[in-house]
DNA sequence: AAGTTTTACTTGTAAATACAAGTTATTTTC
DNA sequence: GAAAATAACTTGTATTTACAAGTAAAACTT
């Protein structure tokens, strides 16, 4: 029996889990419904059900103990890809706000550019822009964004203030993140940085290039973040 | 036919290919025998040898391409679980030195220590060193690293001398680091870090704080780190 | 009552089979 | 010769079946 939307059993059983997971229907530490159950609950068999829960496991959001079951992990908030831990306190989703500082609008591609670029990405231009992100009104990140113009049908006219870039890309262009390339290093505050993120001259500000792969081939997404971690660390998992 | 080993079979092989692809058996770029050819090899069935090419794909090391074959990935030399990446030209392997600064031995753990401690860890004391690591005579690490004193058999007598620890924890007490969590800040240079480093007082440096788990579920590797990132960036994926 | 054994349930491993879907090289047709 | 159709590959999805191995609770024994 073939879904009709065509998209994969796997992969849908995995979306509603995953789903569940993020809105709270299992907590951290719940025990997931066992492989039997869900067999019988979503109507297909063990290891369909277990590609599922091996993809889950995988991005981290269960941890599967032989003999007991799957267990629900807890993820840390994320920004983006990001994610910040508060040294003192949690975050809270609704305290994050994204202020535009320079509205995307398409550029040639820089000389030099941080990421090698393939012919398709050079002839395509890119959509730049450079947004701030604060985290209760205190400037967390300096963002600057980099996309090649393939396939974003009036993209520079979107409604990007408080909004998550990647949200966008998903809702509106189906375009997901599947992974990337980063390379971090301890700089000193530049003018305009130590600017945007409130600290002095010099000051020592965290900075990532990434470059972003996609679920379309060809398209990859570029960012240079700078970063105050005077109050909050960046957290990953690896 | 079961192996005599008892370990599983699909472990096996993507142990095999593992080892090819870092030896260079198969090079970036190049294609995996197919997944019909791998099982007359190896004399398993598709089911099986899927399975390991998902966990080799899970792990980055090939790529699959539905209709094509799997692709082998270039995977960015390791420090650790760490990667460098030159800004200038690439790093071989035999340029990374470390150099003990504080012999491994045993101490109670420190109050407030970064992360939470389970009560097994407190009781059994930690395992305390402080190493240098130069990529071409040039210092680019300073590293504290914390162990639970869990069925560590003398490894405080150990030879760390440009060694890996993580080398020696596989080989020796067949530990293996399976992924963990992190936090990175950019923080100012101390007087001691700076002094190890070759950087002036209140230079940026990088500061990882990391929690490692292994495949011994109870057993976790921590580490305190810093980073001179005036020359490399650290390099990751995600 | 306390410890031991058994049982039931969990996930892990593995085979055999079938067809779908994407890629590439070959063959055919014009 | 060049374009189009075909064939022969590749990986992707899915079912069915069987047993192994780890966990936890129930039943049993002492």
């Amino acid at each position: 029996m073939v879904s009709l939307k065509s998209i994969p059993q796997h992969k849908r059983l995995y979306e509603i889990l995953r789903r569940h997971i993020s809105e709270g229907v299992y907590k951290e530490g719940d025990l997931l419904p066992s492989e039997n159950e869900l067999c019988q609950l979503y109507g297909m068999t063990r290891p369909t059900v277990r590609q599922s829960l091996a993809t889950l496991a995988n991005d981290g959001y269960i941890i599967k103990h032989q003999g007991k079951g799957s267990i629900v992990h807890h993820l840390p908030r994320e920004i983006g890809i990001l994610s910040v831990s508060g040294t003192t306190s949690a975050v809270g989703d609704r305290k994050l706000k994204t202020r535009i500082i320079v509205k995307p609008h398409i550029i040639p591609w820089e000389e030099n550019f941080m990421f090698a670029l393939s012919g398709l990405e050079k002839e395509s231009g890119c959509i730049y822009m450079e947004r701030l992100r604060l985290l209760d009104d205190v400037p967390i990140f300096y963002d600057i964004s980099y996309i090649a113009n393939i396939n974003l049908p009036r993209i520079t006219s979107r409604q990007f203030e408080n909004r998550s870039l990647f949200r966008i890309l998903r809702d509106h262009y189906h375009i997901e993140i599947k992974g990337g390339e980063q390379r971090i290093k301890a700089i000193p505050a530049s003018e305009k940085i130590s600017r945007f993120l409130h600290l002095k001259r010099g000051q020592p500000v965290l900075h990532l290039e990434r470059k972003m792969e996609t679920n379309n081939p060809g398209l990859f997404l570029y960012s240079s973040i700078f970063c105050n971690t005077e109050k909050y660390s960046i957290f990953g998992r690896f």
